[in-house]
This record gives C-alpha cells, structure tokens and sequence, in this order.
DNA sequence: GTCACGGGAATTGGATCCAATCTAGCAGAT
DNA sequence: ATCTGCTAGATTGGATCCAATTCCCGTGAC
C-alpha cells in the first residue's frame, strides 16, 4: 500500500476514483473502455485491473460482456453504509483510545487542525482529504488492519456525497466544531463519549446525504 | 452473481479459490501467472483479473513487480476475522429473524439437514459448501446485501481453514448438533438466543483453527 | 402502430508480444 | 570470508491485435 505509486493500475486507480468523487463520472454512466484509457494515456488493460477492484468495493458494478458501470447508491444502500459504519467504528475507537499515547492525541490533533485549515480556504478537495486522514488515523490506530480496510471500503462508497456535504459552509463550521468536540473527549480518554460524538457527527451528514439523493432521484 | 459463469476470469476465480481451499496453493506460495493460466488453460489476462479480485478479499496480496503471493494468515488476522464476524453475524442474525416466515424457517431447515447429510457421508467438500448456504441463508435474509458482501469476504478469508476443520469426526459431529440447537431457537423467533448460540458455535470452530494454525507455524 | 427479426457497428473478453523490473548468481575487491 | 557491483534469466506490466458478444437500428410482416 505505502510502495511507491509506479504502476499504471495505481495511476488509473486514483484517477477514477476522482473523477468518480467530482462527478465526472456520473452514478449510472456506462464506463467506456476504449476513450477512458484513452484520456489517461493507458492501454485498457490497466484500466480493467482498477476496474477490479473498484468492483470489489461496490463503486461500480460489472456485467459481463456489457462492462462496468458507476454504482447508484441508493438510499437504502446508503442507510446501510452508515448503520455499518456506525458498528464498525464504535469498535475501532474502543479498540484504539485505550492504546493512545499522549504524542498520538497531539498527532491527531495535527490532523483536526489541517481539516479546520482546509475548510477556512474553502479548499474542499483537501478538507475532503483530511478529514478522511484525521478520522483514519483514529480507526487505524486500534490495530486492526482487517477492520480499518473494511470501513476504507465503507467510507470510499459515499466519497462523492462527502464532498458535496462539504460544499455548504454551514456543514464545514459543524463539522470543525465537532471535531473540537471529539478531541477534548479524546484528549479525556473518555472512549463512549467519543463513540457518542462520532454518532453524532455521522448522523448528520447522513441526513445531509440523504436530502441530497432524495432531490436528485425522487 | 447470479448470472451464468461465461468468461474465463470467473472460472480462473473459481479455481483459484478452490486451489487456496485445498492446498493446492498454499500460503505463502508466490503466484507464478504463466505456469498457472497455462495449467488453467488460459492466458494472463483473465488470470490478473481474477488474482485482483482475491487481492481485494485478502485472500492474496500484490506486491508491484513482485506478483501475487497466497496470503499467509497470522494468529492475530484469525482472531481479527472472527472477533469482526462476531459483531457483523450478530447485527445480521437480529435484523432476519423478524422478517422471517415459517416458509423461510422450512427452507433453512432444509439446508442444516444438507449439511448433515454430507457429514453422514464424510463429503468434506460438500459439507463446506452446504455449511456456508445454511449460515448465509440466514445472514443474507437481512435485507442488507452490502453486510452479506462483507460477511462473505470473512468467511472466504478463512475458507481454507474452515475445510480443515471438518475433516474431524468429532467437529462434524459438533456442527450437526449446534445447528438442531440452532434451528430450535429459530423457530422459536428468538434472536437473542440464535446470536449467543452462533458465537458459541464461531468460537468453538476459532478454537480449533488457532490449534492448526499454532502446529503449523509454532 | 407494434412487434419480430436480421445485420452491422460498437464494445468487451482474451491472446500474444514487447518493455520494464526484479532476482539470483558470479566476479572481484577489500 | 564478506560485501559490492554487475550481468543474465525469470517474471511481471502494459500495448496491441483479434475474437466473441451485445446493442442499436432499420426493415418488413401483421
């Protein structure tokens, strides 16, 4: 994972997936061998290999001999995104406050501070990014590599409502607010407490997710 | 899924599972891609996309310009798949068992009396197979397909270990017990019961994998 | 007007070929 | 004896080419 990126698979890989998170490849769009290996300056074998494994991860789907094609998140998908979610990273923080030393609470506060600049340049793309290293560097730390690659899929699912949520300042000043307000918990090592917060926090931008797809598929 | 197994890469999958499942590759192995599609009988092509797929599950893992290597399942990997099937199959178990009719009830019976059939015969093989229909009719009754998907992925995690473990008389045995255990506490819509009734019966198998996990790699 | 049925274009699936990279083994220096 | 640097072989990564399948659209029957 951490190896240098040299292989075009990984190039391909990265570039879907943004193009993917900025809407340039919209949820239902059929995915053109042929011209996308062409705007990325590969054959289409590396291409289908990134397919792969963004198939694996749901963000598209494939149908054999008809290609693959930009998952639709329904809203009963999404719901279930979050409800495993809500699971999956209660037991990561459990699993992970404990083991924290105090270098590792200022770290991720290094973290919730570049979130918070981010939003202040109302960079989107970065904060998009932060936020996902500052949360990450929580799940990651309670050493369980199998339980940080499943919510990397989960989180990965709904990437491109995330950066819409991030499009509203209203949304961005909540979020560095609770963020705020996980730290000071964490910094306690008050564990439900921040599994509370995280609850909270997620609630909200489900909701916000949920408006956005409700108006766009009614 | 469902749709029928046309191209080669989803034999080459196929295969390649079945190969892990019995050994044929064993952990650790690297994946030579030319002396393997050539034993498949095709060529490198679909056997990528299929070794990028098990990438995904963890079944294999990929190091750029080194290939693909069996995955090597350590103690605390074990241990991680099962503490994380624990929370999954639990949260599974209480959203199917109120959406159940006595008609599904009938239909999973029937599958745990497959399962016993092929332990009466000592069809290893079959039993496996038969054991993860039962399990996942359940699982999958949920509704939530992206929980059957991740349950799926931990289950194919430790499949190879699972067969090992009903080549003894006396697990065979256990299993066909625990299911009857299991099925009473489904008719009786007890979900509660089912839940605790399934980490018994996890733990038990957890118990009997580590032992062949320890012999193997002291 | 609707439906069934070709037939050709578009697209995907797979095979083969070449380039890039890694690995193993040997030669020589220290 | 050990370490370093180099070369040859093996192996993977990617591009190109051909085959197989699907899709689209026009034609004709009713």
């Amino acid at each position: 994972m951490s190896e240098r990126r040299v292989t075009a698979q990984d190039a391909v890989l990265a570039a879907l997936r943004s193009d993917i998170l900025t809407g340039e490849l919209e949820p239902g769009d059929q995915i053109v061998q042929e011209s996308l290996a062409e705007r990325y300056g590969v054959s289409r074998v590396p291409l289908r290999e990134a397919l792969k494994t963004l198939e694996s991860e749901g963000q598209v789907v494939y149908h054999p001999h008809r290609g693959y094609f930009v998952s639709e998140l329904s809203v009963a998908d999404l719901l279930e995104v979050y409800r495993l979610r809500e699971l999956l990273e209660a037991e990561a923080i459990r699993a992970a406050v404990p083991t924290l030393t105090d270098a590792d609470v200022d770290a991720v506060a290094e973290l919730a501070a570049q979130v918070e600049a981010a939003a202040d340049r109302v960079d989107v793309m970065e904060m998009t990014v932060a936020n996902r290293r500052f949360h990450f560097a929580l799940f990651d730390a309670a050493g369980l590599p199998r339980l940080s690659r499943l919510l990397r899929q989960l989180w990965e699912a709904t990437d491109a409502y995330r950066a819409l949520y991030f499009q509203s300042p209203g949304n961005r000043e909540r979020v560095s607010g609770e963020h705020a307000q996980m730290m000071t918990a964490l910094r306690a090592r008050d564990a439900e407490a921040l599994v509370r917060l995280h609850d909270e926090h997620r609630d909200h931008s489900v909701d916000a997710v949920r408006a956005l797809l409700g108006e766009r598929s009614p």
